[in-house]
RNA sequence: GCCCCGGUGGUGGAACUGGUAGACACGCAGGACUUAAAAUCCUGUGACCCGCAACGGUCGUAACGGUUCAACUCCGUUCCGGGGCACCA
């Protein structure tokens, strides 16, 4: 009987959906775990070997909880909304709808194929209504919600109402004071009375300041070709990370999270997780606190002050000119009547460069406003310059320069011939700006003689004295831009009765999202929803027609998956009470400051609300690694010389490529010339290449007939194909699809097989070599039970003490190989345990049902047929996984080596519990050890793990 | 430029807290079975040296140096590769 795998597989495919054997209850005695998947995005192109690597680990890691006895929750769904399903639908001319409906249709049939232990039965999609109706939800929560800097978290907005009713803003300030200009002068600090003045869109405008999300103007980052608003994390150097098209800064309404009130508390929370050092660096960088100070400076012949954030202001006596971002207003005030034309040349410089540009080419460029600021301390003028290095965006816009201690101010001085003050002494050296904290102060009045990182506290204690200035903390993050002018996505659960946002009433969700054929763009930049007018208008007002961007559905599905049918609440409390934190999360590093940041902060927030009772989402956070492709490339000689172009389809073997004889040969040269030839490398499909042999026969059928009639230049009679490793995708033709790999070698081959590759979360390209020695093993493990003459050889004898050392072994390595995630090392323990029990031709059931336990999480379609084949019913995950007994570890006594000094070696027998004194006496009476030690005393007998002894004189 | 991570045979990779480096697998070579092939099994496989023999010797984990009885592992310097951030004051 052989390893019939495609029979078995599919059996139990069909028997584990039949008998819901993945169905996870809320209800149950034993101890909960949850394994996370990222949820994919269920893409046109489907699933190639690299998607399944994180979720085969999860899988193994779900199902060997299971086996140790826990309740465990491993769910699967599909992140559906968003800008690339809707590019795919504009694309392909289908339906967004239609097209996410047949991807998740294909993808489910892809996974199932390799046998995941997903409960179907809670399957999350964020497009689907009853799932999205609580995004929304959350959103009007978080609409409805401020964050109470006193109390350290989100409040519902009633209570700031209250507070202003009260107080005014006096103790509650307007959180992000760059939305000044849509207020009216003077409305950012009120007190209680005057709040009570102010007229109904007043209070609104005032309290759309402080909301969670919340509608504002700002510069957004604006891509012209996908026609939307994207998030900071979704622009990559300048180009839109989905399609590399060109984002530029407009000033935009937008809706945006509040996520920059949760910063402190995210970089705290990353203290608490058990994330990877990078992972949480990645995130910390993006979160980018730094601290140090606001100083206002005055300004020369003007009433006006200009405010700059330094950490440094310690060097505030090194300050040789100030740099404003051309952005701010205050230029055009500040700018003498002598500076004007060059400011405004340069202004107008500035605002022709894209955001690309500037970040490609860092020319120094920058102008002299003609103003003086005046430092507080010696009443030096400082000249104010403008400069495109200055970011309007990040703490006020404005830095004092320091040339001496730091690189950029130094250029900058040099390139405009600064004067540069010296207050670092022999530190700096007239090269380059020095950013030490460790120099003593000098040229620095009351500072002299203090060292730098001393000094900053002094300097901060002073300004605050003298009331010109405070101590600050500035974040890089940014508010996330939460609104995209596109259809794919959350309808706002928002109205606008004039300029005024009214959120809806929870009993009117899900807005659902309006069926349309015709995706263009409505008028003015907004998005298609825009054209529905009759949508449009509702109740007296008028929706908003942006939709949520892509992360609004994945910032919190993760709960959902607890309480996926509940149409009373996003997730009863009960459910999230019992499930709690995630407690493995697998993904790639890609998100890392996307959605990990986004669904941590809706977890606080719903924390803080109360609605749930955990305030990090994922326990810990395991990063898989990349899979790319393997490309194999053959090339074409298009033109020589001699010949000149060459339309016939003519390919040179990879090492022949320089062998100019040979091809000199092919065009019987006549000149004696250097023969010159032009070849093109063209990517050639992997599945029809063995290794780097191109499949000559199967090239000639490939892509209908195109090179049907090629010629080759082969090497040794084979054509050998160039390599390089790139992304794997379908148009470089290095794809390779699991579910031809399950067709070949079966499922449990491709799942071990992926494990057996190396670690789980480092990155590498893909290589099918290998995947022979792995199905080899399954082939063996099965001739244990059966063997192809003899049929059935598994008994029900009494297994052997070594026997069962082989077991015990297994199971130990196997138990710590899973926990602690080495699953490539773990398939490698079954290989050594299938070889050891074949060469003791051992059969017995005792320990083969054993070992089929352990092998259940790994390949578990071999186990469970197998598991019934010995007589049992049921699935082999209710069953208790082994414990290893020490007893069979340590009983039988090996000869041991013995090094003295590194240099001559006997063996010992000891047994493995002999203690420190037992091992000294044998070693002392040792035959090469006496002799070698010739009467001296040893100084020390190490008795170290490895069973190894080594003896000191 | 700054910050992380890594560099081990022909290849993928083992070696967890310093303790016989190269597990396991691929590939390769040789052999058995077979009319043949496939499948399966066995043997060898880091380099070099000695030898009738070997459970013999020397070197060897990017390079150099250090700590230690003992270093892939710890420390320092350099080189190379991968990833992240990048005018963030």
């Amino acid at each position: 009987m052989e390893y019939r795998f495609r029979d078995i597989e599919k059996k139990w495919q069909e028997w584990w959906n039949v008998n819901k054997v993945y169905k996870v209850s809320n209800d149950s005695a034993k101890p909960k775990y949850y394994v996370l998947d990222m949820f994919p995005y269920p893409s046109g192109a489907g699933l190639h070997v690299g998607h399944p690597l994180g979720y085969i680990a999860s899988d193994i890691y779900a199902r060997f909880k299971r086996l140790k006895g826990f309740n465990v929750l491993h769910p699967m769904g599909y992140d559906a909304f968003g800008l690339p399903a809707e590019q795919y639908a504009i694309e392909h001319g289908i339906h967004p709808k239609v097209s996410t409906d047949n991807n998740i249709e294909n993808f489910r049939k892809q996974l199932n194929n390799i046998g995941f232990s997903f409960d179907w039965d809670r399957e999350v999609r964020t497009s689907d209504p009853k799932f999205y109706k609580w995004t929304q939800w959350i959103f009007l929560q978080l609409f409805n919600s401020f964050y109470n800097r006193e109390s350290k978290k989100a409040e519902p907005i009633s209570k700031l109402i209250a507070i202003f009713e009260k107080e005014g803003n006096i103790n509650h300030p307007v959180p992000d004071s760059k939305f000044e200009a849509r207020l009216e002068p003077g409305m950012l600090n009120f007190s209680a009375a005057r709040w009570k003045s102010f007229n109904e869109k007043t209070q609104q405008d005032l309290l759309m300041e402080y909301r969670l999300s919340y509608c504002g103007y700002g510069e957004v980052n604006w891509c012209e070709a996908l026609g939307t608003v994207l998030a900071n994390d979704e622009v990559i150097n300048g180009v839109s990370e989905r399609g590399g098209h060109p984002v530029v800064k407009k000033k935009l309404r937008q809706w945006y999270l509040r996520i920059t009130e949760y910063a402190d508390r995210l970089l705290e929370g990353l203290q608490k997780v058990d994330f990877s050092e990078s992972m949480k660096e990645m995130q910390s960088n993006w979160i980018g606190k730094s601290s140090g100070a606001e100083i206002d400076f005055e300004i020369k012949d003007h009433s006006q002050k200009l405010r700059v954030y330094t950490t440094r202001p310690d060097t505030i006596f090194g300050v040789d000119f100030m740099v404003v971002a051309p952005e701010l207003e205050m230029v055009n005030e500040i700018k003498s009547e002598a500076q004007t034309k060059v400011v405004d040349e340069y202004l107008a410089y500035v605002k022709s460069r894209s955001e690309r540009e500037r970040m490609a080419e860092k020319k120094i460029t920058g102008v002299f406003t003609g103003s003086y600021a005046i430092n507080p301390f010696n009443r030096r003028p400082i000249p104010i310059w403008i400069s495109e290095y200055v970011l309007a965006g990040y703490g006020t816009g404005a830095i004092m320069a320091v040339p001496c201690g730091d690189q950029r101010d130094f250029l900058f001085a040099k390139h405009f011939n600064i004067p540069i003050t010296n207050i670092i002494g022999s530190h700096f050296n007239g090269e380059e700006g020095n950013p030490t904290k460790d120099a003593t102060l000098e040229n620095s009045d009351f500072l002299n003689g203090i060292v730098m990182k001393y000094a900053i506290d002094v300097v901060i204690n002073k300004i605050e004295e003298m009331g010109i200035g405070v101590r600050k903390v500035n974040y890089k993050m940014r508010d996330a831009a939460f609104s995209r002018q596109r259809y794919w996505g959350e309808p706002f659960p928002i109205i606008w009765l004039g300029a005024v946002a009214c959120p809806l009433d929870e009993s009117e969700l899900p807005v659902v999202l309006p069926h349309m054929d015709d995706l263009k763009p409505g008028p003015d930049g907004e998005g298609p929803l825009s054209n529905l007018t009759d949508w449009k208008d509702y109740k007296g007002g008028i929706r908003e027609v942006n939709t949520m961007p892509g992360y609004a559905g994945s910032s919190w599905y993760f709960l959902r998956y607890m309480d996926p049918d509940n149409d009373k609440e996003f997730c009863s409390r009960k459910a999230s009470d019992y499930w709690g934190q995630v407690d493995l999360y697998i993904g790639g590093t890609e998100h890392a400051v996307g959605h990990l940041l986004y669904s941590r902060m809706w977890t606080k927030f719903l924390y803080d609300m109360g609605l749930i009772s955990h305030e990090e989402p994922y326990k810990r956070l395991v990063n898989q690694g990349m899979i790319q492709g393997s490309s194999r490339f053959v090339y074409r000689i298009t033109s020589s010389s001699e010949t000149g172009p060459i339309t016939k389809p003519l390919f040179v073997s990879f090492n022949k490529l320089n062998d100019r004889d040979l091809i000199r040969n092919r065009f019987s040269s006549q000149s004696g010339e250097a023969l010159l030839y032009v070849t093109s490398p063209i990517h050639v499909d992997v599945n029809i290449v063995d290794g780097v042999e191109l499949d000559v026969e199967a090239f000639k059928k490939w892509r209908s007939g195109e090179y049907s009639d090629a010629e080759f230049i082969l090497e040794d009679g084979k054509y050998i194909c160039g390599t390089e490793v790139e992304k794997m995708s379908k148009r470089y033709f290095n794809t390779v699809n699991p579910n031809d790999l399950c067709e070949k070698y079966g499922a449990d081959t491709f799942r071990m097989y992926e494990m057996f590759l190396g670690p789980v979360e480092m990155s590498k390209p893909w290589d099918t070599k290998g995947i022979e020695g792995v199905h080899r093993f399954l082939k063996k493990l099965w001739r244990l039970f059966f063997d192809e003459l003899k049929g059935k050889v598994w008994n029900e004898e009494k297994a052997t003490d070594a026997e069962l050392k082989i077991l015990h072994k297994t199971i130990k390595k196997i138990e710590e190989d899973t926990e602690r995630f080495s699953f490539n090392t773990g398939v490698s323990t079954f290989m050594i345990c299938v070889n050891e029990l074949t060469d003791l031709k051992c059969h017995k059931k005792e320990v083969l049902e054993q070992l089929l336990i352990l092998l259940a999480p790994y390949a578990p379609h071999i186990s469970e047929e197998l598991w019934s084949i010995l007589g049992n019913s049921g699935t082999i995950l209710d069953a208790p996984f082994p414990k290893w007994n020490e007893k069979y570890l340590k009983e039988t006594s090996k000869a041991y080596p013995v090094a003295i000094n590194g240099k001559t070696r006997t063996e010992l027998t000891l047994a493995l519990d002999a203690t420190q004194q037992q091992v000294e006496e044998i070693v002392m009476k040792d035959a090469i050890v006496t002799k070698w030690l010739e009467g001296k005393q040893p100084k020390k007998i190490i008795y170290v793990k490895n069973k190894m002894i080594n003896v000191v004189v």
